[in-house]
DNA sequence: GCGAATGAAAA
DNA sequence: TTTTCATTCGC
């Protein structure tokens, strides 16, 4: 079924194998609804990958699988040891599913590069229990990938020290080993090339309010033409109001000033003084000397961690942080949706909106979704989440409707609870979380609901250091539609933690 | 080769 | 703690 293309032989992605998919938990009421499936068109062939070159880390395991079992099998035999990729993690699995169910059509959103970006939205406002799915399938892969490659060992390449470690590279050869073994490797022995020094963001990405635009629409299930009309209708409102952005995008060419300037203005504009950020995070400030490589979007991390980090690990040269992101909201019935295909051995799978097809989002369900949160008046800023109302799906939200609700004032907070937007801003701390709350930003704040959660520890990437963590359901901001959710949430908690007692600890 | 994202793993 | 690299593919 994914049997791989030539072209992905010398990929992991290219392992998956329906057969594979596991045949357990498969909660009786597995409730899934944003859970991509690698729906590969074998047909379609598949372009060289770019990825990056094996460096020096290539390896050659001790006991490396047979040549034949080699994903290189196609290599010449004599050709030289072939680098071994490292197993794909959860994120990336997801990725290349998200990719390619299309969720996010070509015509939409062509760069990758801000694919990626909506797939890391679309990925922090997973549910628990759809995130499990695909760390229990990353650590299957890893599982496979040590199966396959006993003596395998990740060797990252310093890349930092770029001269330096040239002449050191002896000894990234040798910390290479193994891989080296074949010195096959073009940086190996007496190979000097200039390694770039890691490369460091100095332009913003671009046009993040719309790629978050783009990801609360799939979340809310848009599909489609329904989605496409979403973002144009999205991208023309900002026309209408001479708020670039999309004047970057679709082949025009992107200079980083264009880009750097975008993005800025879109992040002046996101942010309205009530919601901009303090002081002390000015946009467009310094550089930062160390730059944090990324904020940690989804992880969860200890609260040791979290507590020295700042509240904001934005990018280095832009601070648009995902504070400033718009409000994911979750308006429809997870069992409406179709279960998770890994959960029900589906071999089969299409995204459950219906990727590609110029269709409602809601095609393939009887019945729109009725959630709880139908009993709510939605957002004016989220009435483009409105699927309770019809098959008619407004999308008149423009970012700065969204971030105006942010400012809305929001309920009391409870402290167990987290949300993936909180987890977007990287933060587990109470802190951080009041910060969020002081942007409106995210945390739904129903009333304390007792829910221990504690049972979900064994979800690695929540760890001890949130109490708990909220579906992401808890992303009401305020707007009038968090109390009645209690019930609901409740129910799906359970029903997670449920399912959770299937999952294996990861 | 870069960019985007997150996460595993090594340094 | 920091860095690399796993994915993708247009540029």
């Amino acid at each position: 079924m994914f049997e791989p293309t030539p072209a992905e032989t010398t990929t992991f992605t290219a392992t998956f194998d329906s057969s594979e998919i596991k045949t357990e938990p498969a909660s009786p009421s597995s409730q899934t609804f944003f859970f991509f499936d690698t729906p590969v068109d074998e047909t379609k062939p598949k372009r060289a990958s770019h990825k990056r070159k094996p460096a020096s880390s290539s390896v050659s395991p001790s006991s490396p699988g047979s040549p034949s079992d080699s994903p290189n099998s196609d290599s010449p035999p004599s050709a030289p040891a072939a680098h071994i990729p490292r197993p794909p993690n959860a994120f990336i699995l997801f990725r290349s599913s998200f990719i390619r169910a299309g969720a996010v059509p070509a015509r939409v959103e062509p760069s990758h590069a801000s694919l990626s970006a909506i797939a890391g939205l679309t990925w922090a406002a997973l549910p628990p229990a759809e995130k499990a799915a695909w760390h229990r399938r990353a650590k299957e892969e890893r599982e496979k990938h040590r199966e396959r490659f006993p003596g395998y060992a990740f060797r990252p390449r310093n890349r930092t020290t770029s001269t330096s470690s040239n002449n050191n590279s002896d000894g990234v050869g040798g910390t290479d080993g193994e891989g080296d073994s074949g010195g096959t490797s073009s940086s190996g022995g007496g190979g000097v090339q200039e390694k770039p020094k890691r490369r460091q963001r100095e332009v913003p990405p671009a046009d993040r309010p719309r790629n978050a635009h783009i990801a609360s629409l799939l979340l809310t299930g848009l599909a489609g033409a329904a989605l496409d009309e979403a973002i144009a209708r999205f991208d023309q409102e900002r026309r209408e109001r001479g708020e670039g952005g999309v004047e970057v995008r679709f082949g025009v060419v992107e200079t980083p000033e264009g880009r750097v300037k975008a993005a800025a203005d879109a992040c002046e504009r996101a942010t309205s003084p009530a919601v901009r950020r303090g002081a002390k995070e000015k946009a467009g400030s310094v550089k930062e000397p160390k730059t944090p490589r990324r904020r940690k979007a989804s992880s969860v991390r200890s609260p040791s961690s979290s507590s020295s980090s700042p509240a904001s690990p934005a990018s280095p040269t832009m601070e648009l942080t995902t504070n400033d992101l718009p409000p994911f909201a979750f308006d429809f019935d997870l069992e409406s949706f179709p279960p998770s295909p890994v959960d029900q051995h589906n071999t089969a799978f299409d995204w459950p909106y219906g990727s590609g097809v110029p269709s409602s989002p809601f095609d393939g369900f009887d019945t729109v979704p009725s959630s709880p949160f139908n009993s709510y008046p939605p957002s004016p800023a989220l009435s483009h989440a409105s699927a309770s109302s019809s098959r008619s799906i407004s999308t008149s939200a423009s970012w700065e409707d969204l971030s105006l609700s942010l400012a809305m004032p929001s309920l009391p907070l409870s402290p167990l609870r987290t949300s993936p937007l909180s987890a977007c801003s990287s933060m587990s701390s109470l802190s951080s979380i009041s910060s969020d709350m002081e942007l409106g930003c995210g945390l739904g704040a129903m009333g304390a609901m007792p829910v221990d959660l504690s049972s979900m520890s064994c979800m690695g990437m929540y760890d001890a250091g949130v109490d708990g963590l909220l579906p992401p359901y808890d992303l009401d901001l305020g707007l009038g539609c968090g109390m009645g959710m209690d019930a609901y949430l409740t129910s799906y908690v359970e029903e997670t933690q449920t399912q959770a007692e299937g999952l294996v600890a990861w």
